[in-house]
Parts: structure tokens; sequence; C-alpha cells
DNA sequence: GTGATTGCAAATCTTTTGCACTAAA
DNA sequence: TTTAGTGCAAAAGATTTGCAATCAC
């Protein structure tokens, strides 16, 4: 039974300090809103709107270098379902989407959930960085 | 064995026509080079790009509004692996894609390479539009 | 003629960048 | 200190929009 827990504050503080990012103010708060509940899928302008409703004074730059950098640490994975607009994942384990389009928004399937068989080997031995499933839906 | 021939010219004649759109020279000479050779994935700035070159007059503005059009009447399925950039895919049968990260090169996968199975229903009666799997690659 | 289509330039939207200022170690 | 991080405003890039001129029917 996959549970798909979301990734404990705590844990999030290790990996800060791991990827040799200093907990400063604004990275200890955005970090907060990520990782201190349930998994979410938030743009950089979401974030970045919660930030200000929780009166946490951020720009929007360092959102996105954040988001970038928790990103490249493996905090937070990016995902691409809409051109023009990129969303990140608090769920970085195995597992594909739902995409709503008319509302944007996104739900996780647990990867134990899709089956995906006999794809095909990538040419001249490029490795395969990930398997994105994305099931598109009209609501 | 299936072939995944590509939409000949002529058909998306017969489409333009029967989707209302007038044959006006930028349509035709836009389907032409869409649909006048192989399957191909272009981006707006790409069949500007070659307008041009082939000394076709066309505004990029006229070339989004053809590529929307052209999707809309099902000529043209829409690719998005990218953030920030739209492709277009003359191949709108059943099928997915590699996506090599670094040229942004897009390749087809036949259909009938990748088995998904256990796509779990989307809630309360909403219809699948569409099932994407990006295999994403370095190269 | 009449309504659809086009081109152009301006506007929009998301994301990135340059750089002076501030804060963490 | 010394180096990383931040904010701001400007820049960049993709796409869209408004509107007058043009074209297909």
């Amino acid at each position: 039974m996959t549970v798909m827990s979301h990734r404990p504050f705590s844990q999030a503080l290790d990996q800060l300090g791991a990827a040799g990012l200093r907990p400063t103010r604004q990275r200890l708060a955005l970090a907060k809103l990520l990782f201190d509940g349930c998994n979410r899928h938030l743009s950089a302008e979401q974030l970045h709107g919660e930030a200000l409703a929780s009166n946490i004074r951020v720009s929007l730059a360092t959102v996105y270098n954040t988001l970038h950098q928790f990103t490249a640490a493996g905090m937070l994975r990016e995902i691409i379902v809409d051109a023009g607009r990129s969303y990140f994942d608090t769920n970085t384990s195995d597992h594909h989407h739902f995409y709503y389009g008319k509302s944007g928004r996104l739900e996780d399937i647990p990867g134990h959930l899709v089956a995906l068989s006999k794809v095909p080997q990538a040419p001249a031995g490029m490795p395969i960085r990930r398997v994105d499933v994305i099931v598109r839906v009209d609501g």
C-alpha cells in the first residue's frame, strides 16, 4: 500500500543544509509553506501569493530562485503541463498526474496505479531521465 | 506493423475546407510546409522561419493563428514538453514522445510501443481527453 | 459588397538578469 | 570580513490582441 506521504518540513531543512543552501528567512518561510502540510502543486506566482498572504516579505524573483534551487536539490519536481507556466510538485516520488485543463489543477496518480511497459530504449546509450504520464481531463 | 504515415497535403486541404477555413495564400503555404513531407514537430517560430526561408510572406501572428486553427480542426496536435514553448505535431494518431532536453528535439514513439494499463478513472464522469507519455532523455 | 483574414505594433504574461544592498557564516 | 542571498526594476522571450488594410467568396 503506497501512502505517498509528503516530505516533512524537518527533512526539508536537512536537505537544505545538505545542498549547501543557507537557511535564510525567505527559504525557511517558503519551505514551511511548501512542506509543512500535504503534497502540493504550485506555480511561482501562487507561492508568492501565499507568502504575501502570510505576511512573509519575499520578492517574486526570490521565489523563482528558491523553487529552482529546491528542485535542483531534489526537494521539488517541476511539472510541465501547460505552455507558459511551470508547476512545482512537493511529491518527488515515482508518480504521475491528472491535469484538469479548465481549472489548471494537478492531481497525483500514485506510480503503482500506472503500468508502463515496453517503453523503447532511447537511442545510443542515452539514459532515460524520467517518464511523465499526463492524463488530461476536461474539468 | 504500424507505419505512422503522415497526413498528405491533399487531405489537409480537405480538412481545411471541412473546418470552414478559407484556403488563403498563407494557410495553403503553411499547410504545404507542414503536411507535404514526413511528420514534423515544429514551434511557431520555426515554422515562421521556414516560411520566410521559402519566400512566403507571412507574419508570426498569422503563423500562431494558423497553428491554433489547424489544431482545433484536428490537423495538428499541440505538444507541451517545455515551459515557455509549444510544439505542434503533424502526427495526430495515437502515439507518444521522446524529448531530448538538451537539443529540444521531439521524436515520435508509436502508440503500440507503449502499453499503459490501469490508468485510474478521472473523478465524477469527467472524460479523459488524452494521455500524454513523455520519455525525457538527456541528449 | 461583406465578412473573414492578415499584418503590424503594442500589450501581456511568465521567467530571467544585473546589480546594489543585506544577511549568514 | 567575506561570500551567499535578496530585492528591485529592467530585460527577455513567447504568445496574444486591437485595429486598419486586404482578400476570398
